[in-house]
DNA sequence: TAATTGGTTAGCCATGAAGCTAACTATAAG
DNA sequence: CTTATAGTTAGCTTCATGGCTAACCAATTA
């Protein structure tokens, strides 16, 4: 089995859950041992451990522990990995709407010159599009 | 019953599975009817809908249906309230890192000032704060 | 040694997510 | 009018997730 999933498929999973966020946000402060970050939520320490133990399966967090108390840190490789994606579809996106921009001014530039020489107002091809049965 | 389940949640849930990633990266390079998008996966119509409706349930994407084809267009804002999070912590993160780095330069100069008698090192206030035993 | 603390293991349950098929609707195209 | 296209609805299975309790170590502390 071992469904291969791909890092960023484990990152987003467990950042799309409040308690965990919650954890990475308290993590991004200061360390702090299992029962400390447990505290603040009413849940029994079973499933809280889960939280935790999917946290560090796809790399967020890190635990070592000591004595009997189990110490987590961050580790924000996994973050600064799942935030790349964001910027690299903002590129893409932000690219596409450059584009746009140029085709827009394109337009208008031509529209303006049409404009110009006299009234040419009957090309405006709009489509009657969607009836909507009331 | 209505779990009030928070934007964030909403989108990582989404961006968590890798085809409905795939989705969102198409559409940053362009809007595209159901049928494009679902061209390259090899998954049944009904559950590729599935996909559609939880990224429009998040408000990752919009759609329009003109005849029988529906157009989806990606609607970036939600994008960026999600990579606006990663920003947040990562902000936060690199300030403790900056304190820390402050901490280390601290002891730095602590340190060389030890090793000369001439200047002062008696002043420094370091608070222990965590005892780890090592 | 006995009790407490901090975490762990095991196992149960309810819900929801992700996939499928089959049958249906509505618009285009022939 | 008939057929093909593009989605849609309904209903089913399977498996993962998130929660619980109960019982169990293993270090501290008394």
């Amino acid at each position: 089995m071992a469904n291969q999933l791909s890092q960023l498929d484990q990152v987003f999973a467990a950042l799309a859950d409040p308690t965990r966020r919650a954890i990475v946000m308290r993590l991004c402060t200061d360390e702090a041992s299992v029962g400390e970050l447990a505290e603040p939520f009413e849940m029994a320490l079973p499933s809280f451990m889960k939280h935790i133990h999917v946290l560090e399966t796809c790399g967020l967090v890190q635990s070592e522990k000591e004595g009997r108390v189990r110490t987590c840190r961050l580790i924000p490789e996994a973050l600064v990995g799942a935030e790349d994606w964001f910027q690299h579809q903002r590129a893409i996106w932000e690219a596409r709407l450059d584009r746009f921009e140029a085709y827009v001014m394109k337009l208008k530039k031509e529209r303006a010159a049409a404009k110009r020489p006299s009234k040419t107002a009957g090309k405006t091809t709009i489509k009657p599009s969607k009836r909507k049965g009331a």
